[in-house]
DNA sequence: ATAACTGTCCTACTGTCATATGACAGTAGG
DNA sequence: CCTACTGTCATATGACAGTAGGACAGTTAT
């Protein structure tokens, strides 16, 4: 099971599957030319409807992750992004402000943060060569 | 204008509002015991709804940023999260999670992202302290 | 051609967001 | 006391987002 739902989450279930294909993409599980699970046989697993999975692959698709072709599947994208570096910079900037907030507000220092987010990117990047290991990189 | 409102935005306004009461605080803007615009007045500066404003200030109160006494106003709270360490960990790991991904799709090395962090907590401590110098510590 | 798969479109139900309005309750000052 | 402020609650309404089911369209293999 690659991807599961949480229907207690406040956050809609087509965004959570975003997210988890995203996460799969980055973390090396699903690469370059990978096919998704085809929408129908996914819905049933994760016990949702055909549209919320399919909702879900378009946002991909507009945010340039996946592609679609009618009748023959979803895949994933070579990672490359069209925006210059200033704009994915900016994109990035408010994702980070969140954080900071957040993090003031539980209270973590400037450094505690600094530990944290680097002990989540290793734990990514870990994922992703363990994964390359089992599979043999090319 | 403390507060400003894009209608353009996909995010909810009164959780912009939200976002921006936490901003304010982390950044030292309003500091524990300072009241908060009250209700009427500030829906009427944001051109929003009272309730829309009163659902913001709930939801402020609900996570523990503010306080609401009826009849008197809505006043910052002392930053003291109620939750241990590790459940205050959790929830920022999520928020950490995120922008890691993200990093990764908008194509940031580590050490970009480690950066960028360092930057954007930096901008945070700074307004903090010089609004302090400005109004003197306690 | 047909069957079985793939993604896509249309329509409908449900809940959330925001607005508007009226009424109520606690607080502070004249 | 009375007035003017504060927050709170209930209801109604319109717009939109999330989810769901039926019908349609392209692809592949037999």
């Amino acid at each position: 099971m690659l991807f599961q739902i949480n229907f207690k989450s406040a956050k809609p279930v087509y965004l959570q599957l975003v997210d988890q294909v995203k996460s799969a993409a980055a973390a090396g599980l699903l690469r370059a030319g990978d096919a998704l699970p085809s929408i129908r046989p996914l819905s049933e697993e994760l016990r949702v409807n055909r549209n919320t999975v399919a909702k879900a692959y378009t946002q991909l698709e507009a945010e340039g992750i996946i592609e679609s072709q009618q009748g023959r599947g979803c895949f994933v994208r070579v990672p490359q992004s069209a925006l210059r570096k200033d704009a994915r910079r900016r994109l990035l900037v408010t994702g980070v402000d969140e954080v900071v907030v957040q993090a003031h507000h539980l209270q973590f220092s400037r450094s505690d943060l600094m530990t944290l987010v680097e002990e989540r990117f290793d734990a990514l990047a870990a994922r992703q060569t363990s994964y390359a290991q089992k599979q043999g990189t090319s």
